[in-house]
DNA sequence: ACAGAAAGTTTCCCATTGGACAATATCCGT
DNA sequence: ACGGATATTGTCCAATGGGAAACTTTCTGT
């Protein structure tokens, strides 16, 4: 054995520096002075000729004021859409997969567009959930209280949210929610590195 | 120079792994059988004398199934509020940079968290817009109607979004809303790849 | 089109470090 | 105490992190 599977984290690292760094709009000289390394190492990194040692990595997530996480998984994406989509209010469309398989029910708000950065939903919580699991992902969420109470936990943070309230919290962080009293909804927004592949 | 600033998550990864190790039960030849990696190594990094690069730390992640970042992160991962950011219905902060001076009132429904990926806001808009101005900037909005019709306008298209009604677009477009009758109010979420800076 | 500047890439090089190996130390049970 | 298992440490060589600067490419402006 010992095939040295040539680790898959490491040729994506420096993609997605480069990506942070172009959302940044800062030249290479700019991160090189704000990380104390020479532009030309950053190069290089980038472009998946080196990769830096943890902490190294560490100081240049800094200075892209990111996490040093974000810069290990996922690859880079790209492309772009144009336009526009709405869904009324009437037409919406459920969202299948696994939707009420975890307890929960949400459609899409903007299922007719591809390759967007966020993904919002409509959430309804039932009262009960039997499977009583978590959600964890990559990204950030958002969601803010239509109706109803919602009990939200997420990490060890318990709490009740009502309408009205919003939260916006990192996606990675184990969570769930269920309806306190009859049904509750809300509006959910997520935000992933990861395009839908 | 070189001050040697050092790295905080350095000297964590050591007692995560061995955590995790200890949390499996198995000993240090085995992960040194199971990585490739020698037992001396192996231990060295436990007590942090050593820091593994990235595709070795990865390699040891994998042995330990678990995730790299889970090694990376602070063992503090339970416990903390980091992460997450809650804005009650009644706590809402009004956003000043040139929230009314448009003829919009938005309050921001994440403002107490920085580096973020989108940025959610509570849109009331008026029935009259005296200074009929478009919005156009980087990145995606999404938007959910709550109260009251907006008449909304992106690129060319002119439509008249009810409540439950949701648009997603491209923020370049040029657009901008008013309420027809009375107020409207909508949350709004956008993207932008570009922070403020 | 051309010259100059700015952003990015590559070459060369050395100081640092990864990581194996063997020796030593610690912790059991009998 | 002894023997066996697991963990730590010193030594050392090969590998690599990472700087300086030359080089190339892309963006200006005129």
């Amino acid at each position: 054995m010992s095939g040295a599977a040539p680790a898959p984290v490491e040729s994506l690292i420096g993609a997605r520096i480069a990506e942070r760094r172009a959302e940044l709009g800062i030249t290479l000289e700019r991160l090189a002075a704000a990380t104390g390394f020479s532009k030309g190492y950053l190069s290089k990194i980038e472009n998946s000729r080196k990769v830096p040692p943890i902490g190294s990595l560490s100081r240049i997530a800094a200075a892209l004021r990111t996490d040093i996480t974000q810069l290990l998984h996922t690859p880079a994406e790209a492309g772009e859409g144009g336009g526009l989509s709405v869904v009324r209010a009437g037409e919406r469309r459920p969202v299948v997969r696994g939707g009420t398989a975890f307890g929960y029910d949400y459609v899409s708000l903007a299922d007719n567009r591809r390759d967007k950065k966020m993904e919002p939903f409509l959430f309804t919580f039932p009262s009960q959930i039997d499977k009583y699991v978590f959600f964890e992902h990559d990204g950030e969420e958002f969601m803010f209280v239509l109706s109803g109470r919602v009990e939200w936990q997420a990490g060890s943070r318990r709490l009740v949210l009502e309408p009205g309230d919003s939260i916006y919290f990192d996606a990675r962080l184990p969570h769930r929610g269920r309806a306190l009293d009859g049904e509750a909804t809300a509006v959910v927004v997520t935000y992933s590195p990861k395009p839908a592949e």
